[in-house]
DNA sequence: GGTTATTCATTTGTATACTAATAAACAACC
DNA sequence: GGTTGTTTATTAGTATACAAATGAATAACC
């Protein structure tokens, strides 16, 4: 059988990323990147941490969390402050105006995940979706 | 039900995805990425082009595909030359050192595809394929 | 208590990925 | 045949993503 890259699940997969990401920025009001979207929301989950930590949380390294992390604080979501009881970490916690997003936000995924899904129909998709988990 | 950011397709989709580059890139031999690897399997598969039907072909804008054909030349797995019909395009093909990478991609590909699909089963593997084609 | 190892955050460098703007060449059309 | 519109390629700018190196702080351990 010939190898055809249109069958390869790493191509595949990079093309319906690609589709999300498309189905993301149509939708989105706020400005906000996926991985940005998952920071905030992942921080909203968990509350305050450090930026380390955050970034393990949301399958980041160090240099992506960091830069994601910049980036929210300038737009004013989060805010960070120093770690009293240890001096290496700065601690990410949502501001005021990233409070008052969390719902917005989670309005939002729903509607992204609802089209990107749109494709399969319901129990396709809990077939679909414990699949790929087992894939990461 | 509660958003959460463990259950949504995008946060997902993007676990999937690194995790297939971790192990594209543990059993990388020549030093490719999954992009120039496409690139160049489709290249193999169509034969020359220019550069920008390449780029369509392989889901890559005009701006990545360009640097994903400028390193690829570097590397000595194509050659660029100028389209005697239409003095606008770039014509990209395969380097005699590219024509005789291409069996060993496959079999590159082909060993990628399987660990990273090994979490599933042979029925699993098909259904999931077909679904994850549809969110393309 | 002092050595060793680990963790945290930053920085540098390379590689996608997309938007937008530009210039050159080509195609369509009246 | 000249205007209009499209295609091709390049460039600049922003945002992930990862590897690797660094320095500071903390933890582990004898």
């Amino acid at each position: 059988m010939a190898y055809r890259l249109d069958e390869q699940i790493g191509y595949i997969l990079r093309l319906a990323n690609q589709r999300h990401g498309l189905i993301f920025n149509k939708h989105s009001e706020l400005g906000l990147t996926p991985t940005q979207f998952a920071a905030l929301v992942r921080i909203g989950e968990m509350g305050a941490c450090s930026q380390n930590l955050l970034g393990r949380r949301t399958a980041m390294d160090v240099a992506t969390i960091k830069g994601v992390v910049t980036r929210l604080k300038a737009k004013g979501f989060i805010q960070l402050s120093p770690d009293p009881g240890d001096k290496r970490r700065t601690v990410v916690s949502l501001s005021a105006q990233g409070q008052e997003v969390i719902d917005q936000l989670h309005a939002f995924g729903e509607k992204v995940t609802e089209e990107t899904l749109s494709p399969l129909n319901e129990p396709e998709r809990k077939v679909f979706l414990d699949m790929l988990k087992r894939l990461t």
